[in-house]
DNA sequence: GTCTATATATGGATAGAC
DNA sequence: GTCTATCCATATATAGAC
C-alpha cells in the first residue's frame, strides 16, 4: 500500500502558495500563521519547511508569484493599431483594472513595504525582470510626442507613477476612504468612474497646453 | 515612600502610545507584539491593560491619534489672498508632504486597510469628524469654476482622491517601487519634482480645455 | 499607578515513522 | 512525499503585592 496521501507534489505546492498568499496578505508576514495556511492547503505544517523552508522562503515565493503574473498580463496587452491617445487611455485602464482584479498583489506589495521591501531586495528572479514593463508606456508617449498630441518633457517612470498610483490606492486604501466617505471605490459603478478620471488625469498631465495660469 | 516608579499616568499613557503607534504600523495589527511596546515605552506590559484594556483598544488609540493630527493639520492649512490655482497647488503640495512627514499615518491607515477598516468603522470619534477635510478644496474648487479657470463637472471627492493617490503612493509604496525603478521617492530631490508633477496632474486634471482627441 | 510572578495558550521547528 | 509527535520558545492576560 502507498504512503497516507496521494504523493502530488506540484498540486500540493501550488495549494500552499496559494493559501499562503491570502493568510500572508490578510495578516501580514509576522501575522501570517503557518498552521492557517497548512490546514487551507489540506496539508500538514511540515510540507511547509519541506517545499519551502520556513516561513520566509514561502513569502518570497508568494511575491514572486504575483510580480510573474502582472509581468505577463503587462506583456499581453494589445496596443496594436491604436494611436497614441487611444493605447495611454487602454494602458491607463489596464492598471486601473489589473489591481481591482488582483487584491492579493496590492495586499502583498502593502506587506513587503512595511518590510521596507528587504525580500524583495533579495530576490533575484524579482528584481532581474524589473525593467520590463515601461516599454509599451514609453513608445506610446514618444509617438504621441512626435504627433503632437503629448507635451515633451515627460518623466516616463512619473506617468508610471501617476497611473500605478491612482490604480493602486483605488484598492489599497478602498476600506478607508470608503468608511471616511461613504464611496464604495471598487463597486462596479465607481469602477466605470474611476477608470474615466484616470484617463482625464493622465491625458491632462500629457496635454500640450501649458496648465492656465 | 512612594511606589516603585513616580506616577506619571499622562505621560506613560503617551508613552505607551507613542510606542504602540511605531510598533502597530511596522509589524501589523496581529504582529505588534505589546512586550516590545511596553519595554519601548519603559513601562511593563500590565499597563497596556490598564490604561487600553488590551491590544485592541491600543491599536484604536493609535488610529484616531492619527487622524486627529491629520484633520488639525488641514486646519491650519492658510489661503488667504490666494487666487484658485494657487491656493489648489498649495492645497496639493500640502498633500504631498504630509505624507512623507506622517509615514506612521501612512503606514497604520495600510494596517486598517488590511483588516478592512473594521476599527474605524467602530470609532465613533474619527467617523463624526470624517466630512469637514473637503471644505477648503471644494470652495476653491468652486472660485476656480466661477473664474473660468478650472472645468466644470468635477466630482470633488474624486479631485481629493487624485491628491491622495498621489500622496500616499508616494509614501506607502516607496521602497517597492524604490527597489524596481531603482529611484528614491522620498528623498528630497525627488520629493521636489514629485511635488511639481502632482501640481500638473491637478492643474490638468482642472484645466477647461477638453484633452485632446 | 506600577511592578512581579505566574497560569495558560499558541505555534514554530524538527525528528522519526511509514 | 507525507504524517504524527514532541520539544521549546514566546507572549498574552491576570492576580496580587506595594
Amino acid at each position: 500500500m502507498s504512503a497516507n496521501k496521494p504523493k502530488e507534489p506540484e498540486l500540493n505546492r501550488a495549494s500552499l502558495l496559494a493559501a499562503a498568499s491570502l493568510e500572508f496578505a490578510s495578516r501580514g508576514f509576522q501575522g501570517a500563521r503557518l498552521e492557517v495556511i497548512a490546514r487551507e492547503a489540506k496539508i500538514t505544517r511540515a510540507m511547509v519547511y519541506y517545499y519551502f523552508g520556513g516561513r520566509e522562503g514561502l513569502y518570497l515565493a508568494a511575491l514572486e508569484e504575483v510580480y510573474r503574473h502582472i509581468r505577463t498580463s503587462e506583456r499581453a496587452i494589445d496596443l496594436d493599431g491604436l494611436g497614441p491617445v487611444d493605447a495611454m487611455r487602454k494602458l491607463t485602464c489596464f492598471r486601473i483594472d489589473y489591481y481591482v482584479e488582483n487584491p492579493l498583489m496590492v495586499a502583498l506589495l502593502a506587506i513587503e513595504n512595511q518590510h521596507k521591501a528587504e525580500y524583495l531586495k533579495n530576490s533575484q528572479e524579482i528584481s532581474a525582470r524589473a525593467g520590463i514593463s515601461l516599454e509599451p508606456l514609453e513608445s506610446t508617449l514618444r509617438q504621441g510626442q512626435a504627433a503632437g498630441v503629448f507635451r515633451p518633457g515627460i518623466d516616463v517612470v512619473e506617468l508610471h507613477q501617476v497611473m500605478v498610483s491612482l490604480g493602486m490606492f483605488n484598492v489599497s486604501n478602498q476600506h478607508t476612504f470608503g468608511a471616511v466617505f461613504s464611496r464604495a471605490l471598487c463597486s462596479p459603478e465607481q469602477l466605470v468612474r474611476t477608470r474615466e478620471m484616470a484617463c482625464e488625469v493622465v491625458l491632462g498631465f500629457l496635454a500640450p497646453q501649458a496648465s492656465p495660469l
